[in-house]
RNA sequence: GGCGAGGUAGCUCAGUCGGUUAGAGCACUGGCUUCAUAAGCCAGGGGUCGCGGGUUCAAGUCCCGCCCUCGCUACCA
């Protein structure tokens, strides 16, 4: 049985989680974790918060809260967010919360050091002694030494471009008191990326196939890759392991070397509460493991370069990537979706007033797959109303309406001397019957979304052609095969919905009169003429009802 | 400045190895239908594929230059 882990990208816990996040790592992980599950392979779905990193204590502090329930609340965002739009995982845990991480992350840093790919070394960094800390580049300022204007940042001077080393600063200021730092010397450990680049690693992320805009990022990075510093000086994350000395004293391990260690220790936490606690090994050092990394752009060379480096390094025999589908950026208004600089909404609050399967589906349709794409609320509307409204919702209830009407609303009698004609009819003349599933597998969401569209018109043309209304009074015997066929139709509608719309396709189930859960459904494929129907004549449907209101836009309402 | 991505119909986007008249959805126009959520079905109009060169029998697709938009620029993630 194939056996997949999928991970979503670790949400920094420093703001909410806008669609941005959402359509690039978290949906599309869901919808294929459902439409996997449905299909009968075994998956595991892993994600959760990355709480450490300078960034955090600062924010933290500014907010006047200690670091622990700061990353608790954006966390806690973090589920509600999923809750709204029905994103489920098996796990959602946190880095400073998981009691598996820092051991595992330790273990990580003290194997890659006993396999020589990890490096020493001492480098002078600016230290402020009034917040006691080494400041990142990022939080100094001073008069850029090339061009002389004031405010440049420790990493960029933002008037002439130049690149600035903090410590030719003349008047080097800490960004968050603005008192004068002072120059001191430190020890890092960086990771030997280019020792593990030409160890194996880089020929198999070399040859492996990695979808197109991926592959693109990589050529480059692999050519120029440099050691990178895995360890910080500051007191919020995992500390080092103890055989690095005395050295490792007030040092903790660099946010994305300990993150995506994260996916394995959330593992074990949820292998732990199972009350299996070695399992995570069958997953994560099993030899038929699928991993599969839903990220942002932003996250490629973690998960294409660093992480599997790392995985390698440690000569653990952890599976490395099958597939990273790394989605581009999702736009607002032609700009990137931006929590601080206003240019977002607050999710929870949007999907409550929209619905959370006209929005799943309408950022499934729009996915930044293969390139940034743009969210509008007008679109959204747009396509509830003709895609999921118009031809989705109003043929189940233009067929189960009338069924309701003219056929004591039970599934109608197939004839067997019709079975032919009607299967040759939708399954052949009515337009081309799409697997969803197939395009999920492609990780093309677009596609997926479009195609149970497409499926749905192909019914509706097959009522055109019948006519039952029409045809009840001339062939009420025909009438009723043709409405047996669509209620079979709509029974492979519903499970065709299933991963991207699970409470409408459910909905629908029970008005098909079902009583389980639509999602236990073994995934349908396409009708294969001799075996798709499996209604019996006579069963009870349910209560017919709109499934999708129309919605109306806010903005042209004069 | 450097790096990355993009500029294709009014809008949002597809276009695999360069190969017939450049596609889809929405919007728009016309016709059919009346079972249904003013829903459905059929047909149609609409594009010098950012600009300028080049390679080729053939370029939206490859090469060079330019213009514009967006993102990143590492000890922030």
């Amino acid at each position: 049985m194939a056996r997949t882990i999928v991970t979503s990208a670790l949400l920094y816990a420093n703001g909410p989680l806008h669609f941005g996040h959402i359509a690039g790592a978290y949906l599309p992980a869901d919808v294929y974790v459902r439409t996997l599950r449905m299909c009968g392979d075994e998956v595991l779905a892993v994600s959760g918060s990355d709480d450490h990193g300078v960034a955090i204590t600062i924010s933290a502090e500014k907010a006047g809260e200690d670091y622990p329930s700061y990353v608790a609340r954006w966390n806690g965002n973090m589920r509600a967010t999923f809750d709204a739009l029905d994103i489920r995982y098996d796990i959602v845990s946190g880095t400073s919360t998981c009691p598996e991480h820092p051991e595992l992350s330790r273990e990580f840093f003290s194997k890659l050091m006993a396999n020589g790919y990890l490096v020493e070394r001492q480098t002078k960094q600016l230290f402020c002694v009034h917040d006691d800390m080494f400041l990142a580049d990022r939080y100094v300022e001073g008069t850029c030494y090339k061009c002389g204007s004031e405010g440049a940042r420790g990493d960029e001077c933002p008037s002439c471009g130049t690149w600035i080393d903090p410590l030719q600063f003349e008047d080097p200021r800490c960004k968050i008191c603005g008192s004068t730092p002072e120059e001191r010397t430190t020890t890092h450990w960086y990771l030997d990326l280019p020792k593990l680049r030409d160890d194996k690693i880089g020929g198999w992320i070399r040859d492996h196939e990695w979808k197109t805009n991926v592959e693109k990022f990589i050529e480059n990075l692999l050519d120029d890759v440099p050691e990178r510093a895995i360890t910080r000086d500051m007191s919020w994350g995992v500390s080092l392991p103890p055989e690095v000395g005395d050295a490792g004293e007030g040092k903790v391990l660099y946010v994305w070397f300990d993150a995506p260690i994260g996916y394995i220790s959330f593992t074990k936490e949820l292998m732990r509460e199972r009350g299996t606690p070695d399992a995570w090994k069958d997953w994560w050092q099993g030899e038929d493991t699928q991993l599969v990394h839903f990220i942002g752009k932003d996250n490629i060379p973690f998960h294409c370069l660093v992480f599997p480096s790392m995985l390698h390094g440690v000569q653990d025999g952890y599976v490395l990537p099958s597939a990273v589908p790394a989605n581009e950026f999702y736009n607002l208004k032609g700009g990137k979706f931006s929590t601080s600089g206003g240019n977002a909404f607050d999710v929870v609050k949007f999907v409550e007033e929209w619905g959370v399967d006209a929005t799943r589906f309408y950022l499934c349709s729009t996915m930044p797959e293969t390139a940034d794409s743009e969210f509008s609320l007008e679109q959204l509307i747009q396509t509830t109303n003709t895609a999921l409204a118009g031809t989705i919702g109003n043929l189940a209830t233009r067929v189960l309406k009338f069924i309701a009407k003219n056929f004591d609303a039970v599934v109608p009698e197939l004839q067997e001397s019709h079975r032919e004609e009607m299967d040759r009819l939708i399954l052949e003349e009515c337009g081309p019957i799409e697997d969803p599933a197939a395009h999920v597998r492609e990780f093309r969401f677009r596609r997926a979304a479009e195609a149970v569209v497409a499926n749905a018109t192909v019914a509706n043309v097959f009522v055109d052609r019948m006519a039952p209304w029409a045809l009840r009074k001339e062939d009420p015997a025909k009438a009723a095969s043709a409405l047996n066929t669509l209620c079979e139709w709509l029974n492979w509608q519903a499970r065709w919905m299933a991963p991207l719309m699970p409470t409408k396709a459910q909905q629908l189930w029970e008005m098909l009169g079902h009583s389980g859960q639509v999602s236990d459904e073994p995934w349908p494929g396409t009708p294969d003429a001799g075996s798709w129907r499996s209604l019996t004549a006579g069963a009870a449907l349910g209560n017919p009802e709109a499934l999708f209101p129309r919605l109306t836009d806010p903005a042209s309402q004069t």
